[in-house]
DNA sequence: TAATTCTGTTACATAGCTGTCACGCGAGTG
DNA sequence: CACTCGCGTGACAGCTATGTAACAGAATTA
């Protein structure tokens, strides 16, 4: 899962520019333009990370704070807050409503990416890794790479990404159309029966070194990612 | 069930932007492009939410809601109003002509599905969860399975989606041609003894491990799903 | 360019579901 | 108590969805 970052902020200009360069860092950015949406979209989806304005219409930056802290969803969700120049207060710089760290308008990108990210460290590091793993089954996204226990596995580029998009939500049904949607892409036109043959494949690859059968067939339905069959 | 949400809307560009990320939330989606379309198609069936455009040919958003109102089938159906901005009149924010929300344009998707989703919370708060219990049993709709304690159940798809539909109105008795016209479909069509096949065979794999039958049966009436059984 | 790997389709065999029916039983009814 | 009607159920024939092997191109790699 790519770690999802809201942005709440009036100033059209900055939303697009963070919505621009989180996006191009991996990020899944959701957006908002006052404190009041932004609690909305906070409680609706809870994010692993939180970039607000301290001075916004209908809630405050503060207020925000107060609010996302209330709630045990978003109590501990990291929060950076931007602040214009001589808003620096010391209620700004103590960050004693709730904030994790503040950045200074104007400030540059790569800074406020790099405490985004130094933060992220510290509160949720499995999102930046690029490993995921269920039981002995492992898939490394950036090296490309699947193994079982220690044995590589071989996968085709196709089944590779079919296997990291079950991975990464383990349990949940998709259907042939929902998969080629999202592993083939949604202008490509495929059979759907292609799926099967797929995940034939890759039944066939994983079932080599473990023998065992990761994936469910839901009649009528589609295929499943189950790691409690890994175990 | 997938919650049915109607979009009408005359720009095509935003019809498909909607249909497209409805479907991938989960919902089933009808397009209408003008007022009368949608009035007709809202008649047909009655959506569990209605999206529409302010301005539109034939009938506008404001008719159309007046018209939806008038209908005790729709006069409860939640409805999200899009406008244009500057058309943000005391009428629109008022919300005094029965939409429920509205949102200006352009609009973000997430914003907009965060106040669907807000509003389907308080409308019809089972359609929008993933996993319905009652007692021991559990159904996960997204999952596709059926637990009782920790055990799975295997379902049919029927009698997977005969229980979803129990589930979501415990207590409630329904008839044979309610179940039909829900479970299977408004223009399939099958004998209605075939719904006590089924039944039959629900109460089979659900007696496997609980030894506890949970459907009632209600002469001369139908059928219902009783919880208290369970315990 | 040749060799190799990967992909999408198709065809076919099957396993799993479905819809019907027929038969028998038990609950109301008169 | 006999009768009628509605319901539960086992059997079954027909389908439908899925698993798979085979194959011809396309895409990569050497």
């Amino acid at each position: 899962m790519k770690p999802y970052v809201l942005v709440v902020e009036d100033e059209e200009a900055i939303l697009t520019l963070l919505e621009y360069n989180f996006e191009k860092e991996g990020y899944e950015v959701g957006l908002a333009s006052d404190g009041e949406m932004g609690l909305l979209m906070a409680k609706e989806r809870t994010p692993d990370f939180i970039v607000c304005d301290w001075m916004m219409p209908k809630l405050s930056g503060v207020q925000l704070c107060r609010q996302l802290r209330k709630h045990p969803q978003t109590r501990a969700t990291p929060i950076i807050m931007l602040t214009a120049r001589g808003e620096e207060t010391d209620k700004v710089t103590g960050l004693d409503f709730g904030a994790d760290d503040y950045i200074v308008k104007p400030f540059s990108v790569p800074e406020l990416l790099a405490r985004v990210r130094a933060i992220m460290r510290r509160a949720a590091p499995s999102l930046l890794e690029d490993v995921i793993r269920h039981g002995p089954l492992e898939i490394d996204i950036k090296s490309v790479r699947v193994r079982h226990g220690g044995e590589d596995i071989h996968l085709g580029p196709t089944e590779f990404r079919l296997l990291e998009h079950f991975m990464r939500s383990p349990g949940r049904v998709f259907s042939r159309e929902q998969l080629l949607d999202t592993v083939w892409g949604r202008d490509i036109y495929v059979e759907a029966r292609t799926v099967d043959v797929h995940i034939g494949r890759l039944r066939k690859a994983l079932k080599g070194p473990s023998g065992i059968d990761p994936i469910r067939t839901v009649r009528s339905a589609g295929y499943a990612f189950e790691p409690s069959a890994l175990k």
